[in-house]
DNA sequence: AGTGACGTGGGTAACGTTTTCCAAATGTTT
DNA sequence: AAACATTTGGAAAACGTTACCCACGTCACT
């Protein structure tokens, strides 16, 4: 009952089959200079026949594996997840398969991750919102082609893609100050290191906000609530933001998930939204448009993110020389139920 | 400024550095017997000094590769990765390495997936809710250790671990009846394959529903709206329901994503849960317990499920020819907002 | 003292590809 | 027709690790 699974097909095995030499097969297999149409004709049939598929940990050993790697910090941010998509499905007809490395949240377990992944030999990496120092980054990037997605500044080492998280964070105040509020509040994630305080989207959403409150002339009115990017830290920010003095009309949440906290923070306080208090989150997630939340959110077509991460790797890998770019794009604000006039 | 990044240590320089054989080193690399203590600590510390870490290419050409390959069909699903939690935390410790394939839905994709996963020679896999047919599971399991999580039925070649589908159904309609329901109404994922119709969660939800129906006396009121298991599914159910001569009093949705659809259908109706209609789900997941929602919903410890999921492969793995287990844990149901006296 | 078992270490041949040559055949130019 | 470039196919050496086997020394027991 429980045959012993035949010995694995190998390139041996194809060209023997295919009366021609393994070198051939490989050229095939490569799409690499040096095969007649006739051979690659004979040796794809040869494939189809025995359904030979090449191992990747041989490969791996002298060329590609044609694996990419890519780094989430939290499977449950929806927000990833449509970058993931953008992805895969930029990468769906090449050869490229792309295997997800979970649960890297923290500097200690990202390094880990990343390790994992250049020991695998993937051919390439995609590192989203990574928290590691920029150093760190730098040297995986020279021994791996790698992209940086949702981290702001450049480097020479690797490509990076971000969104334009300063002008996403003025186009909420935008829109709250043009429906009359002028206590705009912002729960942020806090932050200490200096050069996170640079890079990370987090941080720029907060500067973001205080410039386009300066800009309103509401200089006197800005108000951080210090926490984290969780539905726990949106509570808790809101909470603080509801014991003020003089309570704020209008909450910026730096992430839709926030914004879900602070919501049920205000729903026990009594409060109703948009009636009391305008709530807006950041990121569009699938969870903002879901009907009877109807969050207004900042939209940054993850999608867009990554289909633009995969084309700049699948570059990078063919010409590891090239200078790096640096990609922003725009969000746009996607208005719902959770603001109105003040 | 673009220094060449120096050519990846290998087993050889450690052997060198450490006055050792590679056959040393590589024997402390997997605590394989045949070395000294003395040895080993001298072939760790040349290691830790070279700052030396193993090619899983080369190391997957004759051994292991340390990978365990876990196949989702659907990232935003947060009950998948609940499951995925477990796996994570229970292989936290140990020498593997988990490794996600995204985006496998269908059964085209999936056998893509599973494919790649064993072309690069992963030690184990993870298959779960996989919807590929029965034949090509065990195929797959005898060419490298699998356990399947969330398909029941049993293998001759794979372990299983599922949760008792039909308990948990039961558990919603005694919950129903005892609060006085008569009129108790099922939405189903719509199914034809005969093998997936005995082994699919979906399809024993519905037995459950049906079983617990009878069991109450209440076979001439079930009613069962066959759509599918997504947000659309539920709103489209939920209609054909409420359109019925006599409406039901309550609705088991068999996932928490048809109940969210079934909410907005009955809301667009004009009627209010659960004062006019209670509706139950399945999954527990984030989104039925978010405040605002506050669903009643079936739970199925996705944590444990992966837990015992990891712990099943890596026993199997060590040993491929014991006899495969199957696991099947109790739900419980979490009473909330959505159900209420008839 | 002889014998066998065991613990310890190493030499060497795999593993399945790709890469780097090289030779022969074919085509092109003078 | 000679000289040279290009195309086509293959032989053999990597790649970095593990598996298999053997040798040597030590120890316990006849």
């Amino acid at each position: 009952m429980d045959k012993p699974a035949p010995r694995r097909l190998t390139i041996v095995d194809v060209a023997r089959h295919a009366q021609v030499s393994t070198t051939a097969v490989s050229k095939v297999l490569r799409n690499a200079y040096g095969a007649s149409p006739a051979m690659r004709e004979k040796v794809q049939q040869a494939i189809a026949e025995l359904g030979y598929r090449p191992s990747a940990a041989a490969r791996g050993l002298r060329g590609q594996t044609y694996t990419i790697g890519v780094m989430l910090p939290e499977l449950r941010n929806l927000f990833f997840a449509d970058i993931l998509d953008g992805i895969t499905t930029q990468l769906g007809d090449s050869d490229y398969q792309v295997l997800l490395a979970p649960g890297c949240n923290g500097e200690k377990a990202e390094a880990k991750v990343i390790d994992a992944m250049i020991d695998r030999s993937m051919d390439g990496l995609v590192l989203i919102a990574p928290v590691s120092a920029k150093k760190r980054l730098t040297e995986v990037a020279r021994s791996v082609p790698t992209v940086v997605v949702g981290r702001h500044g450049s480097s020479p080492a690797y490509d990076s893609v971000t969104d334009d998280d300063i002008a996403g964070a003025a186009l909420v105040v935008d829109h709250l100050v043009g429906l009359g509020h002028r206590r705009i509040a912002h729960i942020e994630h806090h932050e200490t290191d200096r050069v996170r305080l640079a890079e990370m989207p987090n941080a720029q959403r907060a500067d973001g906000y205080r410039q386009a409150m300066i800009a309103h002339g509401l200089e006197a009115e800005i108000d951080v609530a210090s926490t984290s990017y969780t539905q726990a830290g949106g509570y808790l920010g809101a909470q603080q933001l509801l014991a003020r003095p003089v309570r704020p009309t209008a909450i910026f949440a730096g992430a839709d998930v926030v914004a879900l906290g602070a919501l049920e923070a205000i729903a026990e306080a009594g409060l109703t939204v948009p009636g009391d208090i305008s709530v807006a989150g950041y990121d569009n997630s699938a969870l903002a448009a879901f009907g009877p939340i109807s969050l207004t959110s900042v939209d940054q077509d993850g999608r867009q993110m990554g289909a633009n991460a995969a084309r700049l790797l699948v570059d990078r890998i063919g010409q590891r020389d090239r200078r790096t770019a640096q990609m922003k794009l725009s969000p746009t604000l996607v208005v719902r139920r959770t603001t109105a006039a003040a």
